[in-house]
DNA sequence: AAGACCATCAACCGCCGGAGT
DNA sequence: CACTCCGGCGGTTGATGGTCT
């Protein structure tokens, strides 16, 4: 890929993948300052960039709370039963992912798509070859997407309504780490063993950590909630998250973070924040 | 070992809608 | 009402790394 040369004279935007000196400019601004306007941004961090780009980047990679890695088999299902009822609405669908962005479930989604359409040729082709014999037993042994959606292979039972009229809840981050958790994730990253790097590191494994200290000594210790979660149903995942709301309100959560004053500027409305 | 091919992922682009003037 | 600006979204592209031949 290569970055683009800057043209002379004329301050033109970067292009390109990021640097990590760039990434952290950006972090830090955001951290410090709120992002404000996405526009004026590049020029109070520093950065050769457009709003745009900064945001994205914000966004896919450098936001709290990030997950990172391979989907989990739940993950999966529900982007395939969400996107059944919703279509290709992405950042919708993100919205009930706790740490995924709307890109990377897109990605997935046409990396899915490719597969699939490998397997169906497969199917067709195995398909006339045994036009004759019953077909129950060559069914695909992935869940197809009418199965998903009907039965909820894990309890998801929430309506395409109650998903278009926003009565799905919205995430917080603190939750995408216990989920995380639960998925079997990062989950070895105690609180004890962490590097703190520069005060941030690369993954989101600085604000886990923040997270995770605040949550213990706070209504979401250990106890309460990081070990009530396994196997957690779509309701389940959803009473709780109510109870969060609340909680969080009424407990300062937001001050709770990283000891970073975010609740200033910080837009978290796109960040899987439940209000 | 080297080139071809493929999958994945980060980032850009263009469009749209809402807010402000 | 028209215009501009900005943020957000979805589609698409291009780079990169891995696998295959």
């Amino acid at each position: 890929m290569g970055f683009q040369p800057l043209e002379k004279g004329k301050p033109k935007h970067r292009k390109g993948l990021w640097s990590p000196e760039e990434d952290n400019k950006l972090r830090n601004y955001i951290l410090k300052q709120g992002h404000g306007c996405w526009s004026s941004v590049p020029i109070k961090a520093g950065l050769q960039r457009n709003g745009k780009s900064c945001r994205l980047r914000w966004i896919n990679y450098l936001r709290p709370g990030l997950k990172k890695g391979m989907f989990t088999k739940q993950e999966e299902e529900t982007i395939l039963t969400l996107h059944n009822m919703l279509g290709n609405k992405w950042s919708q669908i993100a919205q009930h992912l706790p740490g995924r962005t709307d890109n990377e479930i897109k990605n997935f989604w046409h990396s899915y798509l490719k597969k699939r359409g490998a397997k169906d040729k497969k199917m067709e082709s195995h398909k006339q070859i045994h036009s004759a014999s019953t077909s129950s037993d060559t069914m695909d042994s992935s869940p197809s997407l009418e199965r998903l959606a009907t039965q909820g292979t894990h309890n998801i039972n929430f309506t395409k309504e109650a998903i278009n009229q926003g009565l799905m809840p919205k995430l917080l981050f603190a939750e995408w780490l216990s989920v995380d958790h639960v998925n079997g994730g990062n989950s070895s990253n105690s609180y004890d063993s962490l590097t703190l790097r520069n005060g941030f590191d690369q993954n989101p494994t600085f604000q886990e950590a923040s997270m995770q200290h605040c949550l213990s000594e706070g209504p979401f210790g250990e106890g309460e909630y990081h070990n009530s979660v396994p196997n957690i149903s779509a309701t389940e995942m959803f009473n709780s998250q109510l109870k969060f709301g609340n909680q969080m309100v009424a407990n300062g959560f937001i001050q709770c973070i990283a000891g970073v004053d975010l609740s200033s500027n910080f837009s978290l409305s796109n960040d899987a924040m439940y209000v």
